[in-house]
DNA sequence: CTTTAACGCTAAATCGATTTAGCAATTTTC
DNA sequence: GAAAATTGCTAAATCGATTTAGCGTTAAAG
């Protein structure tokens, strides 16, 4: 039988019987209070060089029943898979939750109200410290009441306005002005908005963001919705039968970073040069569009700062050193390229 | 003061308290063994009833401490967010363990064997029930151990030889060898591989299946390594270097997807024509590959059987139902497009 | 009519930690 | 030198479940 199996877990009850000691004061020393419960300093470094010998590591589960805390933070996202946002935020605050001893469970929403709803209900019971989420709407009432019980809660990529929570959101309204500005001021007239079909918060200030641009320059507008359930295909082609019924069109914007996949799907299926027939920007950075020919204009998210002060955020909130509200607004950066110029 | 806030969480004893039980005959009944402890239906039926009523759920701390389960699983993968794979497999496999009362915890090694090591211990502390891994070189004996003390292990995307383990994988050399002899049918005759500098057994497969095809028929082998932990533009110029110093190189295997982008980058570069002066074929389908100006032929890997594969095999080795060891392979498909052939 | 078996349920131990309340010995205070 | 305070440590309760061993009652067996 190899050594491994033979080890039984060590208990502080063991740590405790090994060293002639009661388990209190082992479970004091461990916390770091032994100074604040004076035991003798000798003693201490005894306990501690001992627990570190026989690699000793306090069992979670009995921690977790009698502290009431899980040490495990929940990710909420749209889909984990779909948004490649979602992915970089979910590894970029993976390491800095481990380093402060918590873990990271996931979900995905579907952005669905009855799915979120039912998610945060399985986990509460589950004694989650703290919620990390990218909220569909509808779901005020559960946020409310995880905030009500004094659970952390972190809103990302959109804001739920009538509650009163932390959030990390961008500056939706402002960039998206700038890159419809930006699409002017290179001469375009008949400038294309495609959204999804949906009021959440991020959404309505993009919306919002080209029509002040549209407005103030008198331009036409053109706004075309989709739905975020909806095919692929369906998709592509209510965007193409869009451009064809509206030839005028000379410059898009596509709202997120799917979107944006779909309309260049669109915009092939036309014969459509870029930017000489249409003009393109779209929101979120990726490869694609990175390395698409030509390269596509984007909005950039900044993710790296995003995700930091996710976590920064939820962090300080478990530590419950900082019990104030923080609503964060961080800009985003329009990176021009290739396609929304001629 | 909200109801919400009132209500403290029910206790199993309280349940018991209510209807005049005791804890252990609800207990019972929760866990299904009504029946085999010979608890009355009737009284079956109103502990149930009551327990749907006031929304009871155990505390899952105190069920694992008893039982020493967590309920949790952890995916280790080399980066959640730089593989499209893995956030792609991780978003499949979460509804189904969610079904089954597992939640799952992600985390990345970035393909180091220390951190890959360090994880490891780090969770088989806390009593996690079972690991889903892409396993780096040398984490041969943590696996072991981990099997020893008989966790539940599923290796994916690749495979440990020296390990009698459960497995995922696909087949990684036929379908490389049937990309190349693709080329081949198609009239290329110096094809370059650009690979990983890594002995992993996918890699070292898929450049298997590219010698065979080499040698059989009689061509020269053009091989060029690039290394996962340089940067991005190194790796890109890497890649152009190579392609400047063997002009006469009229194809080209990328043998991961993000090989694939830099090898685009460095095509692109270089002003290369595809398929005209150079053809291409990249492992792992994405958008950008399907999307791009040629649409690039790929060696896709069929990610929703893989998935569910990967959940099955964990799912019944948790349930005990199947102690039996499953080493799956699954073929991959060779996606023609503009990409590969004049 | 006694013994055995089946029935329907429960008391209490247990998992491994945290935390309150307090004890005995020593030192300080006046 | 007695009372008070400090020091250094610990016993036992507790968190909320699971599970073993067993108790009293009724029905079947002989």
């Amino acid at each position: 039988m190899p050594a491994s199996k033979m080890s039984k877990k060590l208990s502080i009850r063991d740590i405790g019987k090994e060293l002639g000691i009661s388990i209190t004061t082992v479970s004091f020393i461990l916390n770091g209070k032994a100074k604040e419960k004076r035991i003798s300093e000798a003693l201490t470094e005894k306990v501690l060089k001992f627990v570190e010998e026989v690699n000793f590591k306090p069992n979670m589960m009995a921690q977790g029943l009698r502290t009431g805390k899980s040490k495990i933070i929940c990710l909420m996202v749209e889909d984990i898979s779909n948004n490649l946002l979602f992915a970089q935020v979910a590894r970029l605050i993976e390491e800095e939750a481990h380093n402060s001893g918590y873990r990271i469970i996931y979900c995905s929403t579907d952005n669905k109200k009855e799915k979120a709803i039912e998610l945060i209900r399985l986990f509460r019971d589950r004694s989650i410290d703290g919620y990390i989420i990218t909220p569909p709407e509808g779901i005020e009432k559960e946020i409310q009441s995880l905030l009500d019980e004094g659970i952390p809660v972190v809103l990302i990529d959109r804001n739920l306005p009538s509650l009163d929570c932390n959030h990390v959101v961008i500056e939706n309204l402002n960039s998206t002005n700038e890159a419809i500005n930006h699409l002017i001021k290179n001469g375009f007239k008949n400038i294309a908005f495609v959204t999804l079909d949906s009021d959440q918060m991020q959404m309505a200030d993009r919306l919002g963001g080209y029509q002040k641009a549209i407005t103030e320059h008198g331009l036409n507008a053109y706004v075309k919705k989709v739905g975020f359930h909806d095919s692929s295909e369906q998709n592509v082609n209510e965007i193409a039968s869009f451009l064809k019924e509206n030839k005028n069109i000379d410059a898009i914007f596509f709202s997120t970073n799917y979107i944006g996949v779909w309309g260049l799907q669109a915009i092939k299926s036309l014969n459509l040069r870029i930017p000489d027939d249409i003009a393109v920007i779209s929101f979120d950075d990726q490869d694609l569009f990175k390395f698409y020919s030509p390269s596509i204009t984007v909005v950039a998210q900044p993710v790296p700062e995003i995700s930091s002060h996710i976590i920064r955020l939820m962090l300080n909130a478990l530590d419950e050193k900082d019990s104030e509200i923080h609503k964060i607004v961080l800009p985003a950066k329009l990176i021009v390229r290739e396609s929304s110029s001629l």
